[in-house]
DNA sequence: CCCGCCATAGCCCGGACGGGTGAACCCTGC
DNA sequence: GCAGGGTTCACCCGTCCGGGCTATGGCGGG
């Protein structure tokens, strides 16, 4: 029962939440799992504490995933990594025990505060179905005031992506130069949590955030 | 009244189009027009016979372009270049007066089978409404038996793209080699008329030919 | 039997992408 | 006043992408 196990599609996200993780002691050791297989080989081999799952975990899916995880009986407490707005996949992950959910930029910061509130420090913690109303909701510690989400100028990007504009003919349109283009570009493709720019309109026409 | 202007977002779309009307008598001169602004001007000044627009036209949309073209009181006959499964968009525009649609790869035999068939050869034909229920259906003289929408091969690597994996990736999940993937990529590239693989994914996540 | 489509695969090549880093400006809020 | 976020821009650099072209084998229909 402890370390943390990162599973997500994107190599980048999987090794800089591991390399964020480095710093918070409870969340040592920290691995990482590319899909669901790896993953719960990983929590039958180590029993963690913690299990950032990706919402959009391709293959076989998050919500088979954690299905899986809880046919282990293994009691780690579950987060999904997931953009705010993606209720679809979230709801049913709630309901079958994850604990809220966290950006795939997460921080060294947010990682600690999770560790610290919502983590058990060596009573293993009943995995509350909460009772009442499972409604979705960020984990605690959250972020300052009205960030999260993306930016204007990220959305107008990501939009301009979907229409398979190059990043010099968004530059263009929006009257930018191409190297702030690709600025905000890598920006969104951080908070999404995603490879490239095809993940990146991929998650944003699922999650709603563009159309 | 004599002409094609072929309206999409993709310049690759656009040019290829073009090159393919040059065969056909009917359709010189064929011109292009990469927004709607740059369509109605066209339009105005050349009065073609025959507008191919793309039905996911970046900018203010194609049923506006079409709205503003029949603002325009031009009566050219105007053709939708989209996916099949794309009723939402498409049934709007037939309800605007387009006459069906072709995909966004046709070839020069398919468009001078258009201009054979659904072209006024010199008495401007009405634009029917179609009294009747104005449904949604191919432009006749379409393609062989069974072809047109993507292959098995093409939704699988479609379906890789849309979760940020590279073509060497792909292929590895496939078993196949990257040049493999890359082939059936630019196949898909065509059959949707995308300019890059975000374009791809965010043409088949709104078409639902991916989920 | 041949044509067409699909699937597979290879090669070349230029250009675009994506990551890292640093820096400046403005605005808001503590 | 200073911190933090958003926006803007620049440079370097390695990799991947996307287009063009060719080719082979299997499979089905005319």
């Amino acid at each position: 029962m402890t370390g943390v196990i990162v599973c997500h599609g994107s190599a980048g996200v999987r090794d800089r939440i591991v390399a964020a993780a480095h710093g918070v002691p409870a969340l040592v050791p920290a691995r990482s799992a590319a899909t669901a297989e790896e993953l719960i080989a990983l929590v039958r081999r180590t029993s963690p504490a913690l299990v950032l799952l990706d919402a959009h975990l391709p293959g076989v899916g998050a919500i088979e995933a954690l299905r899986r995880i809880r046919g282990l009986g293994a009691d780690a407490t579950v987060i999904m990594l997931a953009v705010p707005g993606d209720e679809i996949t979230l709801d049913r992950a709630v309901s079958l025990g994850a604990r809220g959910y966290l950006p795939p930029d997460v921080d060294r910061s947010e990682l600690a505060a999770v560790a610290a509130h919502g983590l058990p420090t060596g009573v293993p913690q009943q995995t509350q179905r909460s009772a009442g109303g499972p409604t979705l909701q960020a984990v605690p510690g959250r972020r300052q005031p009205g960030t999260s989400e993306l930016t204007r100028r990220e959305l107008e990007v990501l939009a301009g992506m979907s229409h398979g504009r190059s990043n010099a003919q968004i530059g263009a349109e929006l009257f930018l130069s191409e190297d702030t283009v690709k600025t905000h570009a890598r920006r969104l493709f951080r908070k999404l949590g995603a490879a490239d720019r095809a993940q990146a309109v991929a998650i944003g026409l699922r999650t709603g955030l563009i159309s």
